[in-house]
RNA sequence: CGGGAGGUAGUUCAGCCCGGUAGAAUACCUGGUUUGGGACCAGGGGGUCGCAGGUUCGAAUCCUGUCCUCCCGACCA
């Protein structure tokens, strides 16, 4: 069949492809390095960004929305952020075509269109919120400023591979501001917690908290935290970050704010993301040689009920039965699909199924209601089960708490098992090249170690991991004394 | 942006070397038989051969340019 996927263990780029191809979430489209979110992919990332929107005023935010384009003088504020950018922008120089007089019905950029200052295209909006919270901000009564945007960026990639490193994606960034510095550091540290808890308990994504190196750290962050997952190929996946950015940016846009004691002073900053890379983590942590696998809480179907029949007459018997489980399952809160399609018969529609990840998957037959049982089989361990109808709708309930709980604790078990101690040089680069996964290593704390390890294993400091275990050491390069052990890995 | 591969029916691909009426499988449509792990029979529709130039009596095939994709690197969420 065209629907096969290729093996983990024989191609793992090609698996990945196959599987957000295959399974329906995007499609490559005209536009380089830019693809469509099909409709299943879409409701994917609704089910993501509703559950994370949903936690974000839990915590005070406020969505709002700015502008795509950034006029350059803007942009160009904070020095530090435009130059880490700088090389990634698209930039908007006219703002008119017009008819080409040599070539019928072809288009020209009309030269007289020229705008006098460039516009980028937003690669984050930083410049453009700072420069408006300016004016919203004048004193510590307005704030803290917590706000969010879900939108798109573009960062002019030069490899791009679906969901993983697009040249459009869609994000949310929250940006807010505070009087202290305490209490921006404390945002910080909440939203990347926020974003921890989303991942693991939604995604049944295990994370490491952590803090990047320098030269790693967002451009323009004083701090950079992350959330770093681990794939089935033993990469790591930066899967979200939240940066503390002190006064950087109030002190380029001037914003400030009248304290309690009547003197100016300037606001401290956060800002912090997630984007739809998440869906790229999700399909790499607990896709199978099958299809994805997709967690119940975020799965835009948790149940699909397959009718098996022999004719119209008894059909007719199992679509009533089969509309009135829909109704109780709805009723309970769950997702269902019911798929009566005739052109596709049950063998093709499970093979369907269990591509796109759903969790659970109902076959009835006349047999099942004579008897009043159901078939049920679990996506993720492939087991089925005969189960009578009666209590059904509780029982699913549980089972998908088990599958998403299951789906967490494997990959945990993957992750554990792949965070490998290293203590000399030849067995750091071993560990990188045999095993994959986290190694967790001394390093003498300076960028240019960092660097030279960077080259010469291929491998990146993920993340200092917060609440890290302080042990004397010795730097796995250098061999100079280290204070604690970071996580190395190769990574996406 | 460098190296490699590729773009022909909705999809997967053959045809290209050696120019001469565009093919297969599958999907789709119609009818029928079917339906508990990717059904079968019969009939049918569907392609400006990525796009633009050029060579030629004639181009999917040869030449030039360009766009898009995949894989591997460098850059990055």
């Amino acid at each position: 069949m065209s629907k096969e996927i290729t093996a983990r263990s024989e191609d793992y780029s090609q698996w990945y492809n196959d599987l957000v191809i295959k399974g329906s979430l995007a499609d490559y489209s005209a536009v380089r390095g830019c693809m469509v979110i099909k409709p299943y992919g879409f409701a994917l990332w609704e089910n993501m960004r509703d559950a994370l929107d949903k936690m974000f005023k839990e915590t005070g935010h406020q969505n709002a929305y700015f502008p795509l384009f950034v006029p350059k003088s803007l942009f160009e504020a904070e020095e530090k952020n435009a130059e880490g950018f700088a090389k990634e922008c698209a930039v908007v120089t006219h703002y008119r075509l017009k008819a080409d007089p040599d070539h019928k019905g072809k288009l020209l950029v009309d030269p007289e269109s020229k705008l006098e200052e460039e516009l980028v295209v937003r690669p984050t909006s930083e410049a453009i919120i700072w420069s408006t919270y300016k004016d919203w901000i004048q004193s510590y009564r307005d704030l803290p400023l917590l706000i969010n945007q879900w939108a798109n960026v573009v960062r002019w990639e030069m490899r791009t591979r679906l969901f993983l490193r697009t040249t459009e994606f869609l994000w949310q960034e929250g940006h807010t501001a505070h009087a202290t510095e305490e209490e921006a550091i404390a945002e910080t540290k909440k939203m990347l917690e926020v974003y921890a808890t989303f991942a693991e308990e939604f995604m049944a994504l295990p994370v490491i908290r952590g803090v990047k190196t320098e030269s790693e750290r967002f451009a323009g962050a004083v701090d950079t935290y992350c959330i770093e997952a681990l794939m089935q190929d033993g990469k790591a996946l930066q899967a979200g970050t939240s940066h503390f950015l002190g006064q950087n940016f109030a002190k380029a846009f001037d914003v400030k704010f009248l304290n309690k004691e009547n003197k100016q002073e300037y606001v401290w900053a956060t800002s912090w993301g997630v984007s739809t890379r998440l869906i790229g983590a999700l399909v790499m942590a607990h896709g199978d040689d099958k299809g994805l696998v997709l967690p119940p809480r975020i799965a835009p179907f948790q149940v699909v009920i397959v009718p098996i029949y022999k004719g119209e007459e008894s059909k007719a018997v199992i679509d009533a039965k089969a509309q009135e489980m829909m109704k109780e399952l709805q009723a309970a809160g769950i997702r269902v699909k019911y798929d009566d399609n005739d052109n596709a018969r049950p063998g093709w529609k499970f093979a369907e199924y269990e591509m796109k990840g759903i969790p659970l998957r109902l076959a009835m037959g006349l047999r099942d209601m004579e008897n009043k049982v159901i078939e049920l089989a679990r996506r993720d361990t492939s087991e089925k089960q005969v189960l009578p109808m009666e209590g059904l709708t509780e029982k699913i309930k549980t089972l998908l708490e088990e599958i998403q709980a299951s789906l967490y604790n494997k990959a945990a078990a993957y992750r554990e098992e792949h965070i490998t101690k290293a203590d000399s040089w030849d067995e750091f680069i071993q560990l990188l090249d045999e095993k994959g996964g986290f190694v967790s290593a001394h390093w003498d704390g300076t960028a240019d170690t960092e660097e030279v390890i960077k080259e010469k294993a291929k491998a990146t400091i993920r993340c200092i991991p917060l609440h890290n275990e302080k042990e004397e050491g010795q730097c796995i390069l250098t061999g100079k004394p280290s204070a604690q052990r970071v996580l190395f890995a190769r990574a996406y």
